[in-house]
DNA sequence: TTTGCTTTTGAACGCTTGTTCATTAAATTG
DNA sequence: CAATTTAATGAACAAGCGTTCAAAAGCAAA
């Protein structure tokens, strides 16, 4: 056998994403071989680099995206004050985390896995993400609206917390996703409000 | 050769732990090999076997001793008041995790790499630690000095912000730990307080 | 100094790893 | 239909994996 029918790049391509985020969010890139991301697909190991150059690029790529994504879609309200950024920001982080928990566990977990040139990229993209939060707390302390004492732990203390959402929440479990943004941002707006 | 000269299974025990922990903070449970232990010890990759059953015990061993060394080391003051019990609670966190950075890595990231029966043993563990903390929560909002809808999720997100700190806190850094605690207490107490 | 115990070596086991490549067959193009 | 391009196979590669064990050598007790 050689080529297989109905085989096309158009599809195995985004297959061979998909079961590489899914496996390595489940057992951790180290613990998972191309082998076993080829047999999730359903084809041989060496079919898969045609799609990818090596198992870091795999990796790296998955990385890449979801944290381009993240970038793209954080919002940016200049226009309303500093507490209403905020609440957005919060309401959005949780979403858009809950939406992606294979995405996220990953982009946590296998920093460890990249390269060091690829660990420079998605470092240089996560501290972009921090200082859009940095930048809202910042407005709020100019404006009197906040009293934190230091912006950059105060960010990196929010983000830690709403990331952890990821750890327990489950679509379908006790509490819906509004009631956790509403009991997040609680939290939040006592925690830095003056 | 055989047997070396000043070997005694009484160094050479703790010095195994010591470089397993090592090596799997820094490169993953899965990525770290037997003979890389070995290596970092000073042994042939064998002379490991007299010390531990397998691989999976290793990482075992060193995530249950680490876990209850974190419950026997937690406050339990149940005479003092709740917001006092908090603060302590919140210092202790922070001190005893910045501490050991190494057993936290891996006792947070490595649990998908325990077996089933081992993983349940850890997880109580856990799931004990944070009851400590959500009994505080309760007996203040009983009192009516805290003011939290639900006590599990503030709970975890109490818990998730301060365990966050070992990301960036590095000794001999920009601020100090008392002023890293004082921060973070400041955050806890206003978003819990009523 | 002899005996028995403890500790380590070093080779070996079968298996898995990431990756390459000639070959083959399906899909597409003209 | 014929020629070309695309996509997959499956075998092979050298290297590394966790683990076992007989043999050897240092250590402790008699």
């Amino acid at each position: 056998m050689a080529r297989t029918t109905g085989s096309h790049s158009g599809i195995t391509g985004p297959r061979v994403r998909a079961a590489a985020l899914r496996l390595f969010a489940r057992g951790g890139y180290a613990a998972v071989s191309m082998r076993a991301i080829a047999a999730e697909v359903g084809v041989q190991a060496g079919a898969l680099y045609n799609y990818t150059p090596d198992k870091q690029s795999l990796l790296f790529d998955l990385m890449q995206a979801h944290m381009t994504d993240l970038l793209a879609e954080t919002p940016s309200n200049a226009d309303r004050s500093a507490v209403q950024q905020l609440q957005d920001f919060v309401a959005f982080h949780i979403r858009f985390h809950a939406d992606r928990p294979d995405e996220v566990f990953i982009a946590y977990m296998e920093l460890r896995n990249l390269n060091e040139e690829n660990f420079a990229v998605i470092e240089r993209l996560r501290r972009d993400y921090e200082d859009r939060l940095e930048a809202i707390l910042r407005t709020g302390v100019a404006s009197g609206d906040f009293a934190v004492a230091d912006t950059k732990i105060v960010t990196l203390a929010i983000i830690a917390m709403l990331t952890g959402v990821n750890t327990w929440y489950r679509a379908g479990g006790r509490l819906s996703l509004d009631e956790v943004v509403a009991q997040y941002w609680d939290m939040v707006r006592k925690a830095v409000t003056a």
